[in-house]
RNA sequence: GCCGGAGUGGCGGAAUUGGCAGACGCGCGGGAUUCAAAAUCCCGUCCUGGCAACAGGGUGAGGGUUCGAGUCCCUCCUCCGGCACCA
């Protein structure tokens, strides 16, 4: 390579300025400083995985760090902090694999992927940096549960409160007692089925579970009861979705939220059981099909299923919920298409007709939900019609459908409807609309008692505990006599012991029941308590990691209230749409639960929530090893710098778009950059070029940097990062072609780049004179009366067909512009002695004339 | 199946939100420079016809509203994402 003196050498730039940015602290922040306005600027951290940094990663960050520089520039006292979700999986696996701890596995990608995001010139605080994995940091993760696990839900003032406040009834046991209380924490226990493989020895996530076997090994995964660490999430359902309404993200991810929430309103009914003293509650949206329903459904687990069922279904109904117990919920939802179900031979009473109606067993009503057991109504649900057209269970419409054509088949049986209608068969309830139906139906069946309004929500408690040794041991002891106790605050953190091999006992206990010497303690009384060998799941410590970065060396508190109260809430939060529904709500929830305990101060912790799109392979597929698509950052950076691949990151489309990789844009923005920084340096002698003099700029130049930095600065705000780097392409352009380039246009130029492309922008604003790093110069300002054009062109359209273009002062007005338009030549032969009917004049656009 | 989002040149994508479709970049063609190449610079590049001026067509398909539609409305097709018996 024929390098001369001047050429752009980005890898000696970029190291150069890094290390200046590292040295002067330049992108500290300054806690509480209220001679400027807060920004706080969030990335979703990243796992330390061993692939290190993928292309995918720089996208996010370099959006955010675009936004923290220029806000700086903006006047802004800006946090932008970052660090490692370092509890997970993969390290674990590594460990069982090779016995290296976790803890080494983790450091070593750590420094890997540091060096990798460093490389890229971020504006992060470094003394920030936190890891999830740092006994400093699970302290508080640990101290977050505790208290969760030290509190109940009022639903009266709908908010957490200490366990101490609970009022509890008079007459208990101390058992007694003892059992409400822990019944009412948010961090409980209960025994729920999870993915249980006996071949592994372990419990599987949902994820690792594939069509009913290990996705490792391919082993059987059954359904098995254990005793499991729950949050109680549920609780706070109501103001999850509320409080939607006051953050400012994009409406898809909103109703993702919603929907995962899935509210829904109906009435809990209460069917009378023929021939016993029992009932059977339903839960139902539709109260107003009562008359419609012919027959009951009960899942398998119900607990009624054994007291109801009649001796000669007896075999059969046992056989059935077996064979639904070994099923998957996966299983379950595939079978979704061939429905099944036996009778149980009892029988329920319609509470509205008196009605004597079969009720029957099926794995398509899930125990989960509602009362876990409905009523059918098939000619009005998709689902009840399915298994009543298989079973030939009889089916009776209650709603007229607005429609005709819809009324006659549902009459007939063929046709399921399940909109909104008027009633009919219903007895006295005849001709009324549904909505109002519903109303009147449920206040009929509460006055008499037989049912109540109710909501549900498709939203379940968090099972928050996972067998495994690599995450948060909880700081819960088990006392002898089978009481639960949380460790005292200053006994934390309770660290992860040692152990000499992660492998699971293969008994369903987590690897932390090895830890032998670790687990038993002694109690001041004498006795002996264990530790809870179960560990948070890697949610756990994304869920408030945001609220660390505040004060990240606080060891007496998790954060400083006052820190607290000037940073939050996090003003742009970006990261990636596969954490839309689980990390954000979870992150709420506890955000909320800190928020009634007085610790956090805003309701919700993100106010703007960007997603970025992934970024596939130049083949269009989505990058893998396998199809060797990949693209390694690191290379990118070898051989085009850390600016060429932050701008060309940025270049390739909106940021929420998915879009495919490809090295010659690179190439092309790399270009960009070389250009720009011909116009300051001369390549052959690596001087100053002579061209750059202190002139003022010609109007054309000067209207063109105005109008550029207006263009950048919205685009930034609007996160439309692609149109400014193509503003900023047709200003270098102009500049490129000038014989003479006005300094102070350079200057400008320089600072409105900056934030795309830091490293080159620093290095030639301090070789066009500057001593100090731009970054917190002033961003340029522009003046809407140099943008403006003196002369426009404007198109004259003949019947929307252009005809002829006309050239006008910019203040021309609407009456001289018809006149100049009906003059052209062309207009007029378009025209062919016409009158004009009317003629539209758009300011700045285009005329028209409709004949 | 249901719910979102998107379909624009050879490619990635622009289009002041109803006003000149294709900015900017890539690629491609031609030229300048060079002994030659790389790099760089200039010109061209939606399609069709024409040497050209120009004419006609054109934003997934079809229809509609409007002086005017990539943009709004209806029907359909394709791709991507989410949910998937939640009563």
């Amino acid at each position: 390579m024929g390098t001369t003196e001047g050429t752009y050498d980005f890898g000696r730039i970029e190291r150069k300025w890094q290390a200046y940015w590292d040295e002067h602290k330049s992108f500290r922040a300054v806690d509480c400083d209220a001679s400027k306005p807060k920004y706080y600027v969030l990335d979703m951290f990243p796992y330390p995985s061993g692939q290190g940094l993928h292309v995918g990663h720089p996208e996010g960050y370099t959006a955010t760090d675009i936004v923290a520089r220029y806000k700086r520039m903006k006047g802004f006292n800006v946090l932008h902090p970052f660090g490692w979700d370092a509890f997970g999986l993969p390290a674990e696996q590594h460990a069982i694999k090779t016995g290296t701890h976790p803890e080494e596995t983790t450091n070593q990608n750590i420094a890997n992927m540091k060096r990798q995001t460093k490389a890229l010139g971020f504006s992060y605080d470094w003394d920030r940096e936190i890891a999830t994995t740092d006994p400093e940091y699970y302290h508080w993760t640990q101290w977050i549960f505790l208290k969760l696990f030290n509190c109940f839900f009022d639903e009266g003032q709908q908010k957490a409160r200490p366990i101490e406040e609970l009022p509890i009834p008079e007459g208990l046991s101390d058992d007694q007692r003892r059992r409400y209380i822990d019944d009412r924490r948010l961090a409980y226990q209960a025994d729920v089925p999870v993915n249980w493989c006996p071949a592994l020895g372990t419990v599987l996530a949902n994820e690792e579970v594939v069509g009913g076997v290990s996705e490792r090994g391919g082993h059987p995964v059954i359904r098995r009861p254990m005793r499991q660490w729950m949050l109680r999430i549920t609780r706070y359902a109501e103001r999850l979705l509320d409080d939607l309404k006051e953050v400012d993200w994009s409406e898809s991810i909103k109703k993702l939220q919603v929907d995962w929430i899935g509210r829904s309103v109906g009435a809990e009914v209460c069917f009378r059981i023929d021939g016993r003293d029992d009932n059977l509650w339903v839960f139902t949206t539709r109260p107003d099909t009562l008359f419609g329903a012919t027959y009951m459904v009960v899942a398998p687990e119900h607990p009624l299923v054994d007291a109801i069922v009649a001796d000669g279904q007896r075999a059969a109904v046992k056989a059935y919920c077996e064979a639904a117990a070994r099923k998957s919920d996966l299983d379950r939802t595939d079978l979704a298409k061939d429905k099944t179900g036996v009778f149980t031979g009892a029988y329920a009473v319609n509470p509205v007709n008196e009605t004597r109606i079969p009720i029957w067993i099926s794995d398509y009503v899930l125990i989960s939900y509602g009362t876990g057991a409905i009523m059918a109504v098939p000619a009005h649900d998709d689902r009840d019609f399915e298994f009543a057209t298989k079973f030939e269970l009889p089916i009776i419409q209650v709603v007229q459908p607005p429609s005709c054509e819809d009324a006659e088949r549902v009459a007939r049986g063929e046709l399921c409807f399940t909109g909104d209608g008027t009633a009919i068969n219903s007895g006295p309830f005849d001709g009324l609309p549904t909505p109002e139906f519903k109303e009147r139906i449920t206040a009929w069946l509460a006055e008499r008692g037989l049912g109540k309004r109710a909501v549900n929500y498709k939203l379940r408690d968090w099972l928050f505990s996972r067998q495994r040794y690599w995450g948060e041991p909880f700081p819960i002891l088990h006392l002898p006599d089978g009481q639960i106790m949380g460790l005292a605050e200053s006994d934390l953190p309770l660290r992860l012991p040692e152990l000499d091999d992660y492998k699971p006992l293969g008994t369903g206990e987590p690897p932390l029941a090895k830890a032998t010497d670790w687990i038993d303690v002694t109690m001041p009384d004498g006795s002996t308590a264990r530790r809870e060998t179960n560990t948070m799941p890697q949610w756990a410590g994304s869920c408030w990691y945001y609220l660390r970065y505040l004060d990240p060396r606080n060891s007496e508190r998790g954060w400083d209230p006052a820190k607290e109260r000037y940073w939050m809430p996090v003003d742009l939060y970006i990261g990636g749409a596969e954490h839309a529904v689980l990390h954000l709500l979870y992150s709420r929830f506890w955000h909320k639960f800190l928020y009634d305990l007085g610790y956090v101060t805003t309701k919700e912790p993100f106010k703007k929530l960007v997603n970025q799109g992934m970024i596939l392979g130049e083949d269009g597929q989505k990058m893998s090893k396998s199809r060797g698509n990949v693209v390694n950052p690191d290379q990118v950076v070898t051989d085009y710098g850390a600016d060429s691949m932050r701008l060309y990151e940025m270049f390739m489309g909106p940021l929420e778009a998915m879009k495919p990789w490809s090295m010659q844009g690179v190439q092309g923005v790399h270009r960009f950059l070389q250009k720009t920084w011909r116009l300051v340096v001369d390549e052959e002698t690596g001087r100053f070029s002579v061209n750059v003099r202190p002139v003022p700029p010609e109007e054309e130049t000067l209207r063109l940097l105005h109008q550029t930095i207006k263009k950048v600065g919205d685009d930034i705000e609007s996160f439309g990062f692609n149109t400014a780097i193509s503003a900023m392409m047709i200003l270098v352009n102009h500049l490129g072609r000038l014989e003479v380039r006005p300094k102070s246009v350079l200057e400008s130029l320089l600072l409105v780049l900056a934030p795309f492309a830091p490293h080159i922008a620093e290095e030639l604003w301090q070789r066009l004179g500057h001593a100090q790093s731009l970054a917190y110069e002033p961003w340029p300002t522009y003046e809407k009366d140099l943008i403006k054009d003196s002369q426009i062109e404007l198109a004259v359209q003949v019947n929307g067909k252009i005809r002829d273009r006309i050239v006008v002062p910019a203040e021309a007005g609407d009456e001289d512009i018809k006149a100049q338009a009906l003059g052209c030549d062309r207009v007029v032969e378009a025209l062919a002695g016409k009158t004009p009917k009317k003629v539209i004049v758009i300011k700045s656009r285009l005329v028209n004339i409709v004949v």
